[in-house]
DNA sequence: TCGTAGATATACATATTTGCATGATCGAGC
DNA sequence: GCTCGATCATGCAAATATGTATATCTACGA
């Protein structure tokens, strides 16, 4: 076996996110046949099959699916080292690379990205929403927004403060609904929003609360979809007390009486901790993250 | 700024490995001038100077250790598709790549890897010593054998069984030294080897023991370099009951009255567990290691 | 049924990259 | 002070990769 040439690694993961050698080509900016002749020696190279070819398009084989991870973090690698390069002997100018819940960074970073931009003009600012924490390590971002304890060594960690959860429902629900008589004939009464598989963290959550999985009338482990159900007047669900209270309809459900609480991180990789625009983000971030922690008590 | 070429990554990693465009272009099989030109080039797409030439060889710049790690990254990455691609579509052939501590691997590993290797002669075993945990993650390495539980999400474990230290001498150290009077009175009368500044885990062990670090007359970190010196007859240190019951010179101090145990843990990576021949080892490495941890015990 | 859109493969001229040979520079050691 | 050995830099021919244009295939829809 030959190693292959890097280059071809990354036609390879344009292939893969493409689906076709054509939409590979457009997005690299390449001619077709100089992808198709990449893939086929990145293939002779490693002597296996990666795409059974087809007039609609490139199926991966299972050998690359077997390497697709790696090659993903090769290119997760090369942007962050692109990232990096990008802030110069480092000012403050540059691109800073946020990953975040999804719930946080559809309804707290915003604003304070804003203000951060607005500080910064020279700064660039890229989002991304998931909540797998080894982003950070595979470079995918520089600065990590946690709910979880972050507990890689080779980051740097950051314990911003505790926020709470309770339970609210819409306005237009409560409405239309029966009374609220107890919280133990909650689950009887009305419709309840809850977690699907859930995080094995937040599963544990669940069993210190007198809930249980089965007495969730709309399962999603996406936070954003809760929320927008229950915004939706679908039933009663979790917020974060500092998301819930910016919206006059949305009602606490017992308040004080149930809820639990959730340690914010952040997080940022050793290797990063130098870089001065990355600093300003980090201090801009906790700040107004503590902000937020502030107005997310019970 | 141009997203660079990635096998001048390539060639990046080479040169800061071997320190001279010279050296790196014997290591790649490539021609001096041609490393020369990929560095120029990665240096002006990213935009940043990468290296001080000087006739002695390359010296990296801030902004080429700032992106080092990344690149190295790359490079664990290309080496984990290779050592993937090697196995074909499963055999028990191709290359396994194994990561211990240096003791398990100088120690206990090569024995049951011999014989892993007679059972399937087709499988290429490389074996890595080092301690730090996140190769996994990052694919330098398939397997690890690891004295601590991996904490890692993304990271398929595997329970072996707690291992048994105790403390030891060679009858040489022994027939040489004062007599053995009481636990109280080790530090005072005998050599003691034992961790300079350790990992954060084996330091909480020790604050167990009745043992203080200004106790050891011999600090080393290298636990291959504790057992060669109580080997040599320098004194007496902690060695794992197995490794040492080996070796009837070896002679067991004050026993059953002091020691310690680790857990033993078997980790994979999880996008690596359809693999047929990892599993092979990963089964084969089980068995042998709960034997060892068997003979292990007080 | 036929045409269209989008896909992969092939042919050939053009750019680009590579390797070899050579020159230039610096430090170590006698 | 000089040579030796190592380094990086430069010029030029050959090998290699790329892009354009074209042919071919398949699914989808009028």
């Amino acid at each position: 076996m030959i190693e292959p040439d890097w280059s071809h690694y990354r036609a390879f993961v344009a292939v893969l996110r493409e689906g076709s050698l054509s939409g590979a080509a457009r997005a690299l900016g390449l001619a077709q046949p100089t992808l198709g002749r990449q893939i086929a020696e990145l293939e002779r190279n490693l002597g296996a099959a990666l795409f059974i070819r087809s007039p609609r398009g490139l199926v991966p084989t299972d050998a690359a699916r077997d390497i697709a991870p790696h090659a993903e973090a090769m290119a997760a690698a090369a942007g962050a080292m692109m990232r990096l390069a990008s802030g110069g002997t480092d000012g403050a100018s540059g691109v800073v690379r946020v990953t975040a819940s999804d719930i946080i960074g559809a309804e707290v970073l915003p604003a304070l990205l804003g203000a951060f931009r607005r500080a910064h003009p020279a700064a660039t600012i890229e989002l991304a929403l998931s909540n797998r924490v080894e982003d950070l390590l595979r470079g995918d971002a520089d600065i990590a927004v946690r709910m979880v304890r972050p507990s890689q060594q080779a980051l740097v960690t950051r314990h911003i403060g505790a926020v709470s959860l309770g339970l609210y429902a819409h306005r237009r629900y409560l409405e239309g609904a029966p009374p609220l008589r107890s919280l133990a004939t909650l689950a009887r009464d009305h419709a309840l929003i809850g977690f699907d598989r859930g995080t094995p963290f937040l599963r544990e959550m669940l069993t210190r609360l007198p809930l249980t999985r089965d007495d969730f009338a709309l399962r999603a482990d996406s936070d954003l979809a809760q929320l927008a159900a229950i915004r939706a007047g679908f039933g009663i669900g979790f917020i974060q007390h500092g998301i819930a209270r910016r919206d006059p309809e949305l009602i606490p459900i017992f308040p004080g009486e149930i809820g639990f609480t959730l340690d914010m991180w952040l997080a940022l990789h050793e290797d990063l901790r130098a870089s001065r625009r990355l600093r300003l983000m980090m201090d801009h971030l906790a700040a107004g993250l503590a902000a937020y922690v502030a107005q997310s008590q019970p």
